[in-house]
RNA sequence: GCAGGGGUUCCCGAGUGGCCAAAGGGGGCGGGCUGUAAACCCGCUGGCUCAGCCUUCAGAGGUUCGAAUCCUCUCCCCUGCACCA
Protein backbone atom coordinates (compact mmCIF):
# COMPACT_ATOMS: atom_id res chain seq x y z
CA UNK A 1 0.00 0.00 0.00
CA UNK A 2 2.96 2.52 0.95
CA UNK A 3 6.59 2.73 0.05
CA UNK A 4 8.35 3.50 3.17
CA UNK A 5 10.53 4.82 1.65
CA UNK A 6 8.72 7.74 0.39
CA UNK A 7 6.85 8.53 3.61
CA UNK A 8 9.90 8.51 5.31
CA UNK A 9 11.81 10.15 2.63
CA UNK A 10 15.41 12.46 3.99
CA UNK A 11 14.32 11.24 7.55
CA UNK A 12 16.94 11.18 10.23
CA UNK A 13 15.69 9.06 12.92
CA UNK A 14 12.83 6.71 12.29
CA UNK A 15 12.51 5.36 15.41
CA UNK A 16 11.74 2.06 16.89
CA UNK A 17 13.59 0.15 14.24
CA UNK A 18 11.08 -1.47 12.14
CA UNK A 19 7.96 0.27 14.31
CA UNK A 20 6.74 2.19 10.58
CA UNK A 21 6.15 -1.18 8.97
CA UNK A 22 4.21 -2.46 11.71
CA UNK A 23 2.27 0.69 12.26
CA UNK A 24 1.76 0.57 8.52
CA UNK A 25 0.23 -3.11 8.78
CA UNK A 26 -2.41 -2.20 10.86
CA UNK A 27 -4.04 -1.69 7.64
CA UNK A 28 -5.70 1.76 8.10
CA UNK A 29 -5.06 5.43 7.93
CA UNK A 30 -2.55 6.25 10.32
CA UNK A 31 -2.77 9.36 12.46
CA UNK A 32 0.63 11.53 11.68
CA UNK A 33 1.02 14.33 13.84
CA UNK A 34 2.49 17.59 13.88
CA UNK A 35 2.72 20.13 16.49
CA UNK A 36 2.75 24.01 16.13
CA UNK A 37 3.42 26.64 18.06
CA UNK A 38 1.78 29.97 17.40
CA UNK A 39 4.62 32.38 19.15
CA UNK A 40 4.83 33.60 15.28
CA UNK A 41 2.30 33.00 13.02
CA UNK A 42 5.53 32.07 10.64
CA UNK A 43 5.61 29.01 8.79
CA UNK A 44 9.10 29.04 6.70
CA UNK A 45 10.67 26.75 3.99
CA UNK A 46 12.74 24.76 6.53
CA UNK A 47 9.63 24.48 8.81
CA UNK A 48 7.82 23.53 6.22
CA UNK A 49 9.79 20.32 5.46
CA UNK A 50 8.12 18.15 7.81
CA UNK A 51 4.87 19.16 6.40
CA UNK A 52 6.42 17.58 3.22
CA UNK A 53 6.29 15.06 5.59
CA UNK A 54 3.01 14.98 6.60
CA UNK A 55 1.92 15.54 3.02
CA UNK A 56 3.34 12.20 1.78
CA UNK A 57 1.63 10.41 4.20
CA UNK A 58 -1.84 11.87 3.10
CA UNK A 59 -0.82 11.30 -0.42
CA UNK A 60 -0.95 7.57 0.62
CA UNK A 61 -4.17 7.61 2.33
CA UNK A 62 -3.10 8.77 6.24
CA UNK A 63 -4.52 11.54 7.98
CA UNK A 64 -2.75 14.75 8.71
CA UNK A 65 -3.26 15.84 12.74
CA UNK A 66 -2.54 19.23 13.08
CA UNK A 67 -1.66 20.48 16.36
CA UNK A 68 -2.25 24.12 16.77
CA UNK A 69 -0.62 24.66 20.55
CA UNK A 70 -3.11 27.44 21.97
CA UNK A 71 -2.83 26.52 24.86
CA UNK A 72 0.92 25.94 25.00
CA UNK A 73 1.03 29.73 23.58
CA UNK A 74 -1.60 30.62 25.98
CA UNK A 75 0.16 30.21 28.89
CA UNK A 76 2.93 31.84 28.16
CA UNK A 77 6.70 31.47 30.13
CA UNK A 78 5.11 32.24 33.62
CA UNK A 79 8.95 34.37 34.37
CA UNK A 80 8.26 36.85 31.37
CA UNK A 81 11.73 36.53 30.63
CA UNK A 82 12.21 34.85 27.85
CA UNK A 83 11.76 37.27 24.77
CA UNK A 84 11.27 33.94 22.41
CA UNK A 85 7.31 32.74 24.60
CA UNK A 86 6.08 36.28 24.38
CA UNK A 87 2.39 35.87 26.46
CA UNK A 88 -0.22 36.44 23.63
CA UNK A 89 -3.93 37.60 23.74
CA UNK A 90 -6.39 35.04 23.38
CA UNK A 91 -6.99 37.54 20.26
CA UNK A 92 -3.92 37.65 18.78
CA UNK A 93 -3.37 33.70 19.12
CA UNK A 94 -6.51 33.07 17.44
CA UNK A 95 -5.62 35.40 14.68
CA UNK A 96 -1.69 33.82 14.45
CA UNK A 97 -3.52 30.26 14.63
CA UNK A 98 -5.54 31.00 11.45
CA UNK A 99 -2.24 32.28 9.56
CA UNK A 100 -0.85 29.00 10.56
CA UNK A 101 -2.49 26.89 9.40
CA UNK A 102 -3.62 29.29 5.97
CA UNK A 103 -0.18 28.57 5.51
CA UNK A 104 0.48 25.05 6.75
CA UNK A 105 -2.38 24.34 3.75
CA UNK A 106 0.03 25.40 0.72
CA UNK A 107 1.80 22.18 1.59
CA UNK A 108 -0.76 20.27 2.54
CA UNK A 109 -4.26 18.45 1.20
CA UNK A 110 -7.04 20.10 3.09
CA UNK A 111 -9.07 17.32 2.40
CA UNK A 112 -6.59 14.74 4.93
CA UNK A 113 -6.02 16.95 7.70
CA UNK A 114 -7.75 17.40 10.98
CA UNK A 115 -6.84 20.31 12.52
CA UNK A 116 -6.84 20.65 17.02
CA UNK A 117 -6.35 22.81 19.36
CA UNK A 118 -4.58 21.56 22.20
CA UNK A 119 -6.68 23.89 24.98
CA UNK A 120 -8.98 21.44 23.77
CA UNK A 121 -7.44 18.85 26.41
CA UNK A 122 -4.60 20.60 28.02
CA UNK A 123 -7.37 23.07 29.58
CA UNK A 124 -9.40 20.12 31.42
CA UNK A 125 -6.64 18.95 32.87
CA UNK A 126 -7.33 19.05 37.02
CA UNK A 127 -4.16 19.31 38.94
CA UNK A 128 -4.17 15.86 39.88
CA UNK A 129 -4.19 15.13 36.05
CA UNK A 130 -1.28 17.30 35.85
CA UNK A 131 0.69 15.59 38.67
CA UNK A 132 -0.35 12.42 37.43
CA UNK A 133 1.46 13.44 34.04
CA UNK A 134 4.65 14.93 35.89
CA UNK A 135 4.90 11.15 37.30
CA UNK A 136 5.69 9.73 33.93
CA UNK A 137 8.96 11.34 33.05
CA UNK A 138 11.88 11.60 35.88
CA UNK A 139 13.93 14.78 36.71
CA UNK A 140 16.80 13.24 35.18
CA UNK A 141 14.78 12.19 32.06
CA UNK A 142 13.99 15.97 31.49
CA UNK A 143 17.00 17.02 32.08
CA UNK A 144 18.56 14.61 29.28
CA UNK A 145 17.54 17.02 26.66
CA UNK A 146 20.63 18.54 25.17
CA UNK A 147 19.31 21.96 25.27
CA UNK A 148 18.20 22.10 28.97
CA UNK A 149 21.70 20.27 29.88
CA UNK A 150 23.87 22.97 27.91
CA UNK A 151 21.77 25.82 29.10
CA UNK A 152 22.33 24.49 32.63
CA UNK A 153 25.91 23.84 31.85
CA UNK A 154 26.80 27.43 30.70
CA UNK A 155 24.60 28.81 33.77
CA UNK A 156 21.73 29.94 31.91
CA UNK A 157 18.31 29.82 33.65
CA UNK A 158 15.71 27.06 32.83
CA UNK A 159 12.51 27.66 35.02
CA UNK A 160 10.16 24.73 35.77
CA UNK A 161 7.38 25.39 33.45
CA UNK A 162 9.73 24.90 30.23
CA UNK A 163 10.45 21.02 31.47
CA UNK A 164 6.18 21.41 31.84
CA UNK A 165 6.52 21.87 27.52
CA UNK A 166 7.80 18.38 26.96
CA UNK A 167 5.18 16.81 29.14
CA UNK A 168 2.40 18.91 27.45
CA UNK A 169 3.45 17.94 23.50
CA UNK A 170 3.38 14.38 25.23
CA UNK A 171 0.01 14.16 26.02
CA UNK A 172 -0.89 16.10 23.01
CA UNK A 173 -0.01 12.30 21.78
CA UNK A 174 -2.24 10.91 23.84
CA UNK A 175 -5.15 13.05 23.11
CA UNK A 176 -4.99 12.39 19.27
CA UNK A 177 -3.86 8.92 19.81
CA UNK A 178 -0.77 9.15 17.71
CA UNK A 179 0.12 6.73 15.47
CA UNK A 180 3.31 8.66 13.73
CA UNK A 181 4.86 11.79 15.27
CA UNK A 182 6.80 14.11 13.12
CA UNK A 183 9.28 17.05 13.60
CA UNK A 184 12.50 18.44 12.70
CA UNK A 185 15.69 16.92 14.46
CA UNK A 186 15.47 19.35 17.13
CA UNK A 187 12.32 17.45 18.54
CA UNK A 188 13.79 14.43 19.09
CA UNK A 189 13.69 14.69 22.92
CA UNK A 190 9.92 15.32 23.03
CA UNK A 191 8.77 13.35 20.03
CA UNK A 192 10.48 10.42 22.02
CA UNK A 193 8.99 11.84 25.92
CA UNK A 194 5.59 11.65 23.51
CA UNK A 195 6.17 7.86 23.59
CA UNK A 196 7.22 7.22 27.03
CA UNK A 197 3.73 9.17 28.27
CA UNK A 198 1.29 7.59 25.62
CA UNK A 199 3.00 4.11 26.91
CA UNK A 200 2.27 5.56 30.65
CA UNK A 201 -1.34 6.00 29.76
CA UNK A 202 -2.06 2.71 28.01
CA UNK A 203 -1.64 3.57 24.42
CA UNK A 204 0.86 2.07 21.63
CA UNK A 205 3.49 4.27 21.43
CA UNK A 206 3.94 6.62 18.64
CA UNK A 207 6.65 5.95 15.77
CA UNK A 208 8.92 8.82 15.94
CA UNK A 209 10.15 10.83 12.40
CA UNK A 210 12.25 13.77 12.67
CA UNK A 211 13.74 15.38 9.26
CA UNK A 212 16.78 17.70 9.14
CA UNK A 213 16.74 21.38 10.12
CA UNK A 214 17.41 23.37 7.05
CA UNK A 215 20.40 25.56 6.85
CA UNK A 216 19.83 28.61 5.63
CA UNK A 217 21.82 31.64 3.59
CA UNK A 218 23.83 32.59 6.49
CA UNK A 219 24.92 29.07 7.57
CA UNK A 220 22.82 28.74 10.69
CA UNK A 221 19.59 26.99 11.31
CA UNK A 222 16.55 28.65 9.75
CA UNK A 223 14.88 30.46 12.36
CA UNK A 224 12.61 33.32 12.63
CA UNK A 225 14.35 34.99 15.45
CA UNK A 226 17.66 34.30 13.70
CA UNK A 227 16.00 36.47 10.06
CA UNK A 228 17.73 34.26 8.07
CA UNK A 229 13.82 32.37 6.97
CA UNK A 230 12.23 31.83 4.07
CA UNK A 231 8.52 32.77 5.53
CA UNK A 232 5.77 31.05 3.10
CA UNK A 233 3.38 34.09 3.53
CA UNK A 234 6.58 36.65 2.47
CA UNK A 235 6.18 38.41 -0.83
CA UNK A 236 6.80 36.10 -3.99
CA UNK A 237 10.03 39.26 -4.77
CA UNK A 238 10.86 38.53 -1.28
CA UNK A 239 11.05 34.51 -0.84
CA UNK A 240 12.87 34.83 -4.99
CA UNK A 241 15.72 37.14 -3.23
CA UNK A 242 16.09 35.09 -0.02
CA UNK A 243 16.31 31.74 -1.95
CA UNK A 244 19.11 33.41 -4.23
CA UNK A 245 20.81 34.60 -1.10
CA UNK A 246 22.22 30.74 -0.42
CA UNK A 247 25.43 30.28 -1.29
CA UNK A 248 26.09 27.46 -4.20
CA UNK A 249 27.33 25.06 -1.86
CA UNK A 250 23.84 24.36 -0.47
CA UNK A 251 21.85 23.59 -3.43
CA UNK A 252 22.00 20.29 -2.85
CA UNK A 253 20.92 20.33 0.27
CA UNK A 254 17.81 22.40 -0.31
CA UNK A 255 17.14 20.00 -3.80
CA UNK A 256 17.20 16.90 -1.42
CA UNK A 257 15.29 18.17 1.00
CA UNK A 258 12.08 20.87 -0.54
CA UNK A 259 12.41 20.03 -3.77
CA UNK A 260 12.68 16.41 -3.24
CA UNK A 261 14.34 16.05 -6.49
CA UNK A 262 17.96 16.05 -7.90
CA UNK A 263 19.68 19.22 -8.51
CA UNK A 264 19.35 20.11 -12.73
CA UNK A 265 22.37 19.82 -14.33
CA UNK A 266 24.24 23.10 -15.96
CA UNK A 267 25.13 26.22 -14.44
CA UNK A 268 24.50 26.47 -10.32
CA UNK A 269 23.38 29.89 -10.82
CA UNK A 270 20.20 27.97 -13.15
CA UNK A 271 19.47 25.89 -10.39
CA UNK A 272 19.14 28.64 -8.03
CA UNK A 273 16.62 30.46 -10.07
CA UNK A 274 14.67 27.33 -10.44
CA UNK A 275 14.92 26.79 -6.59
CA UNK A 276 13.78 30.05 -6.24
CA UNK A 277 10.76 30.23 -8.86
CA UNK A 278 9.82 26.17 -7.33
CA UNK A 279 9.86 27.82 -3.42
CA UNK A 280 7.45 31.03 -4.37
CA UNK A 281 5.63 28.84 -7.29
CA UNK A 282 4.65 26.26 -3.91
CA UNK A 283 3.35 29.43 -2.21
CA UNK A 284 2.00 31.99 -4.63
CA UNK A 285 1.19 29.87 -7.68
CA UNK A 286 3.53 29.40 -11.57
CA UNK A 287 2.49 33.36 -12.55
CA UNK A 288 3.92 34.72 -9.50
CA UNK A 289 7.13 33.21 -9.91
CA UNK A 290 7.51 34.34 -13.02
CA UNK A 291 7.15 37.83 -12.09
CA UNK A 292 9.33 36.97 -8.88
CA UNK A 293 12.47 36.10 -11.25
CA UNK A 294 11.40 39.40 -13.26
CA UNK A 295 11.99 41.89 -10.31
CA UNK A 296 14.90 40.02 -8.97
CA UNK A 297 16.59 40.25 -12.83
CA UNK A 298 15.81 43.74 -13.17
CA UNK A 299 16.57 45.23 -9.66
CA UNK A 300 19.19 42.88 -8.36
CA UNK A 301 21.23 41.66 -11.54
CA UNK A 302 20.86 44.69 -13.90
CA UNK A 303 20.53 47.09 -10.78
CA UNK A 304 17.73 48.83 -11.91
CA UNK A 305 14.57 50.39 -10.12
CA UNK A 306 11.74 47.86 -9.53
CA UNK A 307 8.68 47.98 -11.49
CA UNK A 308 6.34 49.32 -9.02
CA UNK A 309 8.04 51.85 -6.59
CA UNK A 310 6.94 54.06 -3.71
CA UNK A 311 5.65 57.09 -4.38
CA UNK A 312 6.56 59.97 -1.96
CA UNK A 313 5.66 63.44 -0.95
CA UNK A 314 8.14 66.52 -0.71
CA UNK A 315 8.64 68.18 2.45
CA UNK A 316 7.91 72.15 1.76
CA UNK A 317 11.02 74.53 1.62
CA UNK A 318 13.93 74.68 -0.70
CA UNK A 319 16.77 73.12 -0.30
CA UNK A 320 15.31 69.75 1.27
CA UNK A 321 17.40 68.42 4.03
CA UNK A 322 18.17 64.61 2.40
CA UNK A 323 18.44 63.08 6.20
CA UNK A 324 14.99 63.99 6.69
CA UNK A 325 13.66 63.27 3.20
CA UNK A 326 15.32 59.53 3.72
CA UNK A 327 14.30 58.99 7.23
CA UNK A 328 10.76 60.01 6.21
CA UNK A 329 10.59 57.52 3.00
CA UNK A 330 12.41 54.81 4.11
CA UNK A 331 12.03 54.44 8.27
CA UNK A 332 15.95 55.24 8.98
CA UNK A 333 16.97 57.48 11.50
CA UNK A 334 18.30 60.81 10.19
CA UNK A 335 22.01 59.29 11.58
CA UNK A 336 21.69 56.41 9.54
CA UNK A 337 21.05 57.94 5.95
CA UNK A 338 24.00 60.61 6.53
CA UNK A 339 25.56 57.52 6.91
CA UNK A 340 24.57 56.16 3.86
CA UNK A 341 24.84 59.37 1.97
CA UNK A 342 28.76 59.90 3.35
CA UNK A 343 28.64 56.08 1.88
CA UNK A 344 27.94 57.27 -1.64
CA UNK A 345 24.65 54.89 -1.20
CA UNK A 346 22.14 57.43 -2.16
CA UNK A 347 21.23 58.36 -5.83
CA UNK A 348 19.12 61.17 -7.02
CA UNK A 349 17.93 59.81 -10.73
CA UNK A 350 21.42 57.27 -10.87
CA UNK A 351 23.86 59.97 -9.30
CA UNK A 352 25.16 59.33 -6.36
CA UNK A 353 24.71 62.52 -4.01
CA UNK A 354 27.04 63.88 -1.47
CA UNK A 355 25.65 67.00 -0.23
CA UNK A 356 23.46 66.94 2.83
CA UNK A 357 20.63 69.54 1.40
CA UNK A 358 19.87 69.49 -2.28
CA UNK A 359 18.19 72.04 -4.29
CA UNK A 360 14.33 71.21 -4.58
CA UNK A 361 14.28 71.18 -8.39
CA UNK A 362 16.83 68.08 -8.53
CA UNK A 363 14.09 66.21 -6.42
CA UNK A 364 11.08 67.43 -7.76
CA UNK A 365 10.14 64.50 -10.27
CA UNK A 366 13.16 61.86 -9.23
CA UNK A 367 13.61 58.48 -8.10
CA UNK A 368 15.92 58.38 -5.08
CA UNK A 369 17.58 55.24 -3.84
CA UNK A 370 19.32 54.55 -1.21
CA UNK A 371 21.58 50.99 -0.97
CA UNK A 372 20.27 48.55 -3.37
CA UNK A 373 16.66 48.26 -2.33
CA UNK A 374 15.53 50.99 -1.59
CA UNK A 375 13.65 53.58 -3.68
CA UNK A 376 10.73 55.93 -3.77
CA UNK A 377 9.63 58.19 -6.70
CA UNK A 378 8.88 62.07 -5.46
CA UNK A 379 6.75 62.89 -8.55
CA UNK A 380 7.28 66.32 -10.53
CA UNK A 381 5.15 69.14 -9.32
CA UNK A 382 2.96 71.13 -11.52
C1' G B 1 17.24 31.91 54.43
C1' C B 2 22.81 32.33 54.40
C1' A B 3 27.38 33.04 51.55
C1' G B 4 29.67 34.18 47.13
C1' G B 5 29.42 35.64 41.77
C1' G B 6 26.77 38.40 38.12
C1' G B 7 23.25 42.02 35.13
C1' U B 8 27.34 46.70 29.55
C1' U B 9 25.12 49.33 23.35
C1' C B 10 21.18 44.08 18.18
C1' C B 11 24.08 39.43 20.29
C1' C B 12 28.59 37.67 22.72
C1' G B 13 32.00 40.17 25.50
C1' A B 14 36.12 43.99 27.35
C1' G B 15 36.05 48.14 30.50
C1' U B 16 36.31 48.83 37.65
C1' G B 17 36.62 57.23 38.73
C1' G B 18 38.15 61.48 33.61
C1' C B 19 41.66 59.82 27.27
C1' C B 20 33.96 56.17 27.14
C1' A B 21 28.90 56.64 22.77
C1' A B 22 32.22 52.66 25.61
C1' A B 23 37.92 47.57 23.06
C1' G B 24 37.35 42.99 20.29
C1' G B 25 34.28 39.47 17.77
C1' G B 26 29.51 38.26 15.56
C1' G B 27 25.50 40.14 13.01
C1' G B 28 23.76 44.11 10.13
C1' C B 29 24.37 48.27 6.74
C1' G B 30 27.03 51.11 2.64
C1' G B 31 30.73 50.80 -1.22
C1' G B 32 34.08 47.72 -4.36
C1' C B 33 34.69 42.99 -6.87
C1' U B 34 31.12 39.52 -9.35
C1' G B 35 26.90 35.12 -12.63
C1' U B 36 22.63 35.70 -8.00
C1' A B 37 25.45 34.19 -4.09
C1' A B 38 29.70 32.75 -1.35
C1' A B 39 34.72 34.36 -0.65
C1' C B 40 37.59 38.70 -0.55
C1' C B 41 38.80 44.25 0.16
C1' C B 42 37.40 49.18 2.25
C1' G B 43 34.17 51.90 5.42
C1' C B 44 30.12 52.41 8.86
C1' U B 45 27.19 50.55 12.97
C1' G B 46 22.77 55.29 19.94
C1' G B 47 19.94 59.79 18.60
C1' C B 48 19.76 64.82 16.71
C1' U B 49 19.40 69.65 10.05
C1' C B 50 25.73 66.51 13.33
C1' A B 51 33.08 70.40 13.46
C1' G B 52 28.43 70.61 18.23
C1' C B 53 24.63 68.88 21.33
C1' C B 54 21.51 65.12 23.70
C1' U B 55 20.28 60.22 25.91
C1' U B 56 22.66 55.33 27.22
C1' C B 57 26.11 50.58 30.63
C1' A B 58 19.21 46.29 35.26
C1' G B 59 16.09 50.32 38.34
C1' A B 60 15.97 54.36 42.01
C1' G B 61 18.74 57.50 45.02
C1' G B 62 23.69 59.30 46.71
C1' U B 63 29.23 60.65 46.88
C1' U B 64 32.34 63.57 43.37
C1' C B 65 34.44 69.18 39.55
C1' G B 66 33.53 64.41 36.92
C1' A B 67 30.50 57.64 37.55
C1' A B 68 29.43 52.01 33.18
C1' U B 69 33.19 52.26 37.02
C1' C B 70 32.54 54.19 44.33
C1' C B 71 28.23 53.94 48.23
C1' U B 72 22.87 52.71 49.63
C1' C B 73 18.34 50.43 48.59
C1' U B 74 15.32 47.60 45.00
C1' C B 75 14.55 43.99 41.02
C1' C B 76 16.44 39.82 38.27
C1' C B 77 20.01 35.67 37.19
C1' C B 78 23.87 31.99 38.56
C1' U B 79 26.69 28.81 42.08
C1' G B 80 27.22 26.52 46.85
C1' C B 81 25.22 25.57 51.60
C1' A B 82 20.94 25.19 54.50
C1' C B 83 15.68 23.93 54.54
C1' C B 84 12.68 19.71 52.78
C1' A B 85 6.17 17.78 57.80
Amino acid sequence: MSDISLLARNHVELLPAGGLEAKLKLGRPLRVKLGIDVTSPDIHVGRGIPLQRMRAFQDAGHIGVLIVGDYTTRIGDPSGRSAERPILSDAEIDASAKLYVDQAMQILDPARTEIRFNGEWLSKLSFADVVRLTRTLTVAQLLERDDFSKRIAAGHPVSVSELLYPLMQAYDSVAIEADVELGGTDQLYNLLAGRTVMEAYGLEPQVVLTTPLLVSFDGSKMSSSIGNNIPLAAAREEQFGRTMRIPDTMLEDWYRLVVEGPVPAGEAMDAKLALARFIVARSHGAEAAVEAEAHFTRVVREGGAPEDVPQGVLPDGDPIHLPALLAAAFGLSTSDARRMIGQGGVKVDGTAVSSLDVPRAELDGALVQAGKRRFVQYPPSS
